[in-house]
DNA sequence: CACAGCTCCTGGCAGC
DNA sequence: TGCTGCCAGGAGCTGT
């Protein structure tokens, strides 16, 4: 599923393959991934000039500055291009552009969604920090995490930090040697600087490979190889060896080592 | 206000 | 084999 590396290779294909092109119709195949309200037709004609990311989003630009079509692929969502796209199962929206090539937004699950939005700083206003930018620093988590919640828990609140997802919440906390049930309030200063650390490199790590290595992001392949917890429980943790433990925090699978993060 | 828990959705898989 | 029912999870919403 699309953390925030992947959905930056995402744009980063997007990128290449739609600047410049210009919308002849938009056919919304499934009302709810993109709502009525956010009336299509207003993207007709309009040229892209530019494909963005903010935190998990997808922002297409256009010629017209005050307009922009925002698309979250959640869980399984993916935009998907000519005869990739035409045969697809779970086709949502088709964007067809003047040149003849067509865009398809696919989504197995329907929890993906497309707006249109004309003020992005309006409609990014409760949102958090970008994790790889400098706004991350030691004294903004000790700050910001200073709350009774688990650690797990905050990691994800795309209010505070936004972009990391449960993979990576996971993969973070093992490599910054912290026991994902514990409060905030008990992190030390010595771990919030793990914590920024890995923050950075993890998902810094996870665009390179996605981008250099593991191009077909959507099924990374070998799990067991690629991730240290995540995906491996009741498997030998890599550094120590005891049993990678699975339980539930926040309603959300937490997979960690119970030694290597006491 | 802060936080926990529910909801959406469907393919895949464990268990019987 | 064939069925049932649970699980995956981002983010918005509802309830406490």
């Amino acid at each position: 599923m699309p953390e925030l590396p992947e959905v930056e290779t995402v744009v980063r294909e997007l990128q290449a393959k739609v600047k410049g092109k210009t919308l002849s119709s938009v056919d919304p195949v499934f009302a709810k991934v993109f709502p009525p309200d956010s009336d299509s037709k207003k993207l007709q004609g309009l040229t892209i000039s530019s494909v963005s990311r903010r935190a998990k989003y997808i922002i297409f630009n256009f010629s017209q500055e005050d307009l922009h079509l925002i698309a979250h692929l959640r869980m399984t969502g993916e935009f998907l291009f000519d005869q990739d796209g035409e045969n697809n199962r779970f086709i949502r929206c088709i964007f067809h552009f003047t040149d003849r090539t067509v865009m398809y937004f696919c989504d197995m699950r329907k929890f993906g969604r497309l707006e249109i939005c004309s003020d992005l700083a309006e409609y990014f206003k409760k949102m958090g920090i970008e994790p790889l930018g400098d706004d991350l620093t030691v004294a903004f988590l000790q700050k910001r995490l200073q709350s009774s919640r688990s650690i797990k828990a905050l990691l994800l609140d795309q209010s505070l930090i936004a972009g990391i997802g449960n993979i990576y919440a996971d993969e973070i906390l093992f490599l910054s040697k912290i026991n994902p049930q514990r409060s905030g309030l008990q992190i030390t200063a010595k771990e919030l600087l793990a914590l920024k650390k890995n923050i950075k490199t993890v998902l810094q790590k996870a665009i390179d490979d996605t981008g250099i290595t593991l191009p077909d992001y959507r099924e990374r392949a070998n799990k067991d190889f690629y991730y240290n917890v995540y995906g491996r429980a009741k498997q030998a943790c890599k550094i120590c060896g005891h049993k990678i433990e699975k339980i539930r925090l926040g309603g959300r699978g937490t997979n960690f080592c119970p030694v290597c993060q006491p």
